[in-house]
DNA sequence: TTGAAAGCGCTAACAT
DNA sequence: ATGTTAGCGCTTTCAA
């Protein structure tokens, strides 16, 4: 392995020479600059990257810390960031958390001590006081979910909104028994969608409990269970809203099941647009969540922010909005008409 | 950052005490090591990966290139992966190619930079040299895909079992005509489903070569075009076999904006069984693949082959065999008949 | 069984 | 414009 020194050797001069030579330093003259370099490449002289790591200068390295890239939502996620990480000299650093705060912390504690540039978390409902300390030891921001703790750097979607519309969007249809399936109120996220249901449903129908299913916003099953009592009770929901990914699935899954027709039986609204939403049934009327965009727009921010190296983190925090994907999958309440399943099938090719 | 100086510090003793009770150094004495694991536990203590670097020791970092995370597959291998390394304490970087070569040389290159302990990859058509030297300098193994230069370490599934498999099942049903939309033949991948096509058609049918539609196997658009061309032969076919997953996403996306039925109009065979398939239609028949199973098995393997840290890499390659699922979008050729729909309906929601 | 001390390759404060 | 020197946190001799 070729070193400073070799080349300092080779040329005679003294090593920081070298190193200032090849750092580009405007203190050493150009001539010299000319011949260091040019040896360097003649003894193919590659950077010690852990011996620069020594010395304070963090890695190239970015960790993405998420509950799980199986997820085609995380999975995107991380692959706008990859993009664009990669175009700027970055290496994307993949953690799982499966929403487990002890796991969290132990990659966040890895991760701190590979030195990596930076952080993109989407936090677990309650981090780790040790997390939300390391983190800020690094620049670092937070994806979809924003805990306070942890800072103000934050990049998500307005949960409020999507749901909203998705209940509002029954809501105009005439439905009034609209049942809720989501993630429990201890994630941002999931309060703040719990909100958006009950703004929309405000003044037009009276919110009753048992309409509303609260669980683990990753478990496929719990949706279906929820779905299974939604249907079981004596008088049934005309429309389901589902406030995460994975509910979606479950409730899906359990419709097909059960035997249960949308938009005939029941109207569904997703959430998320997956692939497949499209396929279900007459096609998933659903919410279209902006992924992409969001991730790259943070990483492109997140570079620029790493970059400049300030210590100083300026709060920002950006909310991009949700937009309602009409399919087949909702209609108005009440027995079905030959037109309405005509069109409900065109909605599923559109 | 706590270093191994804290640790010394607070229970006053020697820095290189507190290093060899972490190394587990037999003469260390059993209590010391006892405190010390205490004490760093305690304190959250986390091994400065840099110096260690330095010291010549490679990185807890395991280098995933493949080409797109975003292909529910691939995310299914790369979560398979971090569960396994993050057990065993490594980290996951991963690399995504978008099957660029040049892409992939300059992952390589940084990975190998960074001086990581291995790399785990989902080879392009055609690597660069660099890249395959760059390989062989650290513990590496190809998934899924087998480039001969980058070595003999491979974990993949029986490709030409797998399309023999779909294959044969739409002959034993009847068909004669069966269209194969699937990746091009330089991809090792490629020429081996198209074999397994070939092979299931040996003797029953002319292999029309009109009927086998080879593209890039990670674009959805020649799936969909490939489809459109396929039923607008002259004699089209009666059945499809689909050579990849997104191939098949384009077939199923087609399909249905044309309005044509499975199993009725045509029958299909997909791959890999991606979120959906089972909601397209009445449930597609598709071809199962074990890449949860697979990617433990390689991560599993990748690990105990790095520990031994065996320059000697002896030649190691598991082949998993791919499993077909019946669903109901596959049928005997002809007319439909009332029991076979009911038939289908049934496969859709089992 | 433990401690002291010498580096690994690089950077940066301090001297020329 | 360049040289000297002192570490970064860890491993690893060499001493005790």
């Amino acid at each position: 392995m070729v070193t400073i020194k070799d080349i300092a050797a080779r040329l005679q001069v003294s090593p920081s020479t070298v190193g200032r030579a090849l750092a580009d330093d405007p203190r050493i003259s150009a001539a010299t600059k000319q011949k260091v370099t040019q040896v360097a490449d003649e003894m193919g002289y590659v950077a010690n990257l852990a011996a620069r790591m020594m010395r304070g200068v963090s890695s190239n390295l970015v960790g993405l810390v998420l509950p799980d890239i199986r997820n085609g939502f995380y999975a995107t996620i991380a692959h706008a960031l990859s993009k664009c990480l990669q175009s700027a000299g970055y290496q994307l650093a993949l953690s799982e958390t499966d929403d487990d705060r002890m796991v969290e912390l132990q990659s966040v504690r890895e991760l701190a001590s590979a030195n990596v540039a930076g952080i993109i978390i989407v936090p677990t409902a309650k981090p780790h006081r040790e997390t939300v300390r390391l983190l800020k030891l690094s620049p670092h921001v937070q994806l979809l979910r924003k805990h306070a703790a942890i800072g103000d750097q934050w990049f998500g979607i307005d949960d409020t909104l999507a749901i909203f519309e998705a209940t509002s969007h029954l809501v105009q249809l005439g439905h009034r028994r609209i049942g809720y399936i989501g993630g429990t109120d201890d994630l941002p996220t999931g309060s703040a969608r719990l909100k958006g249901y009950h703004k929309a449903l405000a003044g037009v129908a009276s919110g009753e409990p048992a309409l509303v299913q609260l669980g683990a916003p990753s478990e496929v099953d719990f949706g279906a269970n929820a779905t299974r009592r939604l249907l079981s009770l004596p008088k049934p929901p005309t429309a389901i809203v589902a406030g995460s990914v994975q509910m979606t699935q479950g409730i899906l899954e359990e419709l097909l099941a059960q035997g249960v027709r949308a938009p005939d039986d029941l109207s569904v609204v997703g959430f998320g647009d997956e692939l497949g939403f499209r396929w279900w049934g007459p096609g998933l009327t659903t919410v279209g969540l902006p992924v992409h965009d969001l991730a790259t727009a943070c990483g492109l921010w997140f570079v620029h922010h790493v970059r400049q190296n300030s210590a100083t983190a300026s709060p920002y925090t950006s909310i991009s909005p949700a937009t309602l994907i009409v399919r087949g999958s909702t209609r108005k309440p009440g027995p079905p008409t030959k037109t309405s399943v005509r069109a409900s099938l065109r909605g599923a090719t559109a």
